[in-house]
DNA sequence: GAACTATACATGCACTTGCATCTAATGCGT
DNA sequence: ACGCATTAGATGCAAGTGCATGTATAGTTC
């Protein structure tokens, strides 16, 4: 029946909502102590647990659901902190590649437990 | 053991986020055809269903997961539209009412279709 | 190889959000 | 009744995001 459907789509949306505002939120406090965004955590995670710990601006934001542009920033908020860095791509000098720092990957690491604590803290 | 359930949160926390990101973005986009942001229809929603068709401003922010500020000025621009009014509490003249107009009611009601559309192709 | 289209990333701008704070009203203790 | 902490909501401000666009490079067609 239409009705049931409904009610049903609508507090599983709702649900993932709650899970999603509460977790991050909490992720954002956690991860405040280290001086990192909830975004930037997620960046150099990608980068840091992806084959070869570098990786164009575009598959980053697709990993991250970030637009091109706001993953643009990350990077340089990142790059401007020390935990990254840019540069150019040798067989497409439009691409920039992206490295993590070895003050990204001790960032990363020191965040890490906080981030998993909390993840144990909010869902499963 | 601890390396399994880690890699067993962090897939399922990506998954949240991965469902979350798909389906508010679609939802933003659908909703931009009747010019109701996200959170203005999830604010309509929570007072239409809601028992008495209002409620105060820090209930909603709890139910919609904002802060009392966002909520506010969420509340500020649904009233500049005409699809909520603000009234004052005469219990506790500290507190507003937030009432859903006519207006708001056929807003939101035109929009439902769209939303629930989305849910169903984003969800279940 | 010159012109045109498409792609990768950066940036100006508008908008939404949270935090800190402000104002007004309430309640509590004396 | 008076002061003082508390609460409801509004607002200044800084930060992050998406869209539209800009710049540079790549590829494609003629």
């Amino acid at each position: 029946m239409a009705v049931t459907d409904d009610t049903q789509l609508v507090s599983e949306w709702r649900e993932l909502l709650e899970r999603h505002a509460r977790t991050n939120c909490a992720l954002e406090h956690a991860l405040k102590e280290y001086e990192l965004g909830v975004s930037e955590f997620e960046v150099l995670e990608q980068l840091i647990t992806g084959d070869k710990q570098e990786a164009r601006v575009q598959r980053l934001a697709e990993l991250v659901h970030l637009s091109q542009s706001a993953l643009s920033r990350v990077v340089a908020r990142l790059e401007a902190d020390g935990l990254v860095s840019r540069g150019m791509c040798a067989s497409d000098r439009r691409g920039v590649f992206v490295c993590v720092t070895p003050e990204g990957l001790e960032r990363y690491e020191a965040a890490k437990p906080a981030q998993r604590a909390v993840l144990a803290d909010f869902l499963g």
